[in-house]
DNA sequence: CAGGATCCTAAACGATACTG
DNA sequence: CAGTATCGTTTAGGATCCTG
């Protein structure tokens, strides 16, 4: 997917399908807003990345993922289950036992978003150095005024 | 924690390091989640695929991207800018004119976002269609019961 | 164990008015 | 034009209790 050439150029207007997609993003009421809403949601990301690992019961994503509530875990599950990202698979038995894993679909996202993911960790020590930077030193461009917000 | 001699440099290789990254991330307490924060919030990714095709000005952005309060898009500017992914440009002139563009490291960070942004828009058919088909016909595993939530 | 139901707080968000 | 400040509304999100 993805495949592109080398395309950095300023205002490059990419192809016409692409303005067209983008374009429809930009759109108030584009349906892929809410499914974008699902996938970076806060708990969808992660929800998303774990399950590459394989099959994890409801008590296993909640253990993994820390912080998350039962409440949101079962929403953002039932949010990814809705679009055809994650299968839900219940077994009839006593204490119930419910397993969560990835559709081909989800997997697809789930690669994007683990890039996504991964990239921001790899690039962390260069992002909050580039926030102390900005602490003391201000970007001078000459015969430019850049003053700080905040 | 091995591997951990020599690790000043910005740039590791995703190989080991990928499982203590990530695991990383399940932390509560993982900076990296504040980041990703801005980055996956509503108006984020479409500030960043936006300024991928180059500057724009406030007024720009806001037009562009439709439904955005000006609130909301100075704020997500201003994570972003903050976070080392968007140069603000300020002109003392009258009227004032501000301009955003996206430095080296946003510019990663919005190709990996539009990458996703545009999976989504492709994909969207499937992923729609996947809604309709779990609305009447359900998943069945011989010897499973998968009912529905909700 | 897996979640639904309920209640509640904090945060996000939007609209408006105002300023340099 | 490019914001900030303020306010009111909506939503996300958490805690607790309850059921199959």
């Amino acid at each position: 997917m993805q495949s592109k050439s080398t395309d950095k150029s300023a205002d490059m207007p990419v192809t016409l399908t692409e303005q067209f997609l983008r374009g429809n993003l930009f759109a108030e009421a584009c349906p892929s807003r809410e499914v974008l809403k699902h996938v970076t949601s806060r708990w969808g990301v992660l929800v998303l990345v774990a399950l590459l690992t394989g099959t994890h019961r409801f008590s296993d994503l909640r253990r993994k993922i820390g912080g998350v509530s039962e409440k949101m875990l079962a929403q953002t599950l039932q949010w990814l289950e809705t679009d055809g990202f994650v299968l839900r698979v219940s077994y009839p038995v006593i204490p119930p036992r419910v397993e969560y894993s990835l559709t081909p679909l989800g997997n697809e996202v789930g690669l994007l978003v683990r890039d996504l993911a991964d990239w921001i960790e790899v690039k962390l020590p260069a992002i909050l150095q580039a926030r102390t930077e900005k602490s003391d030193a201000l970007q001078t461009v000459p015969g430019v005024v850049t003053h700080r917000l905040r």
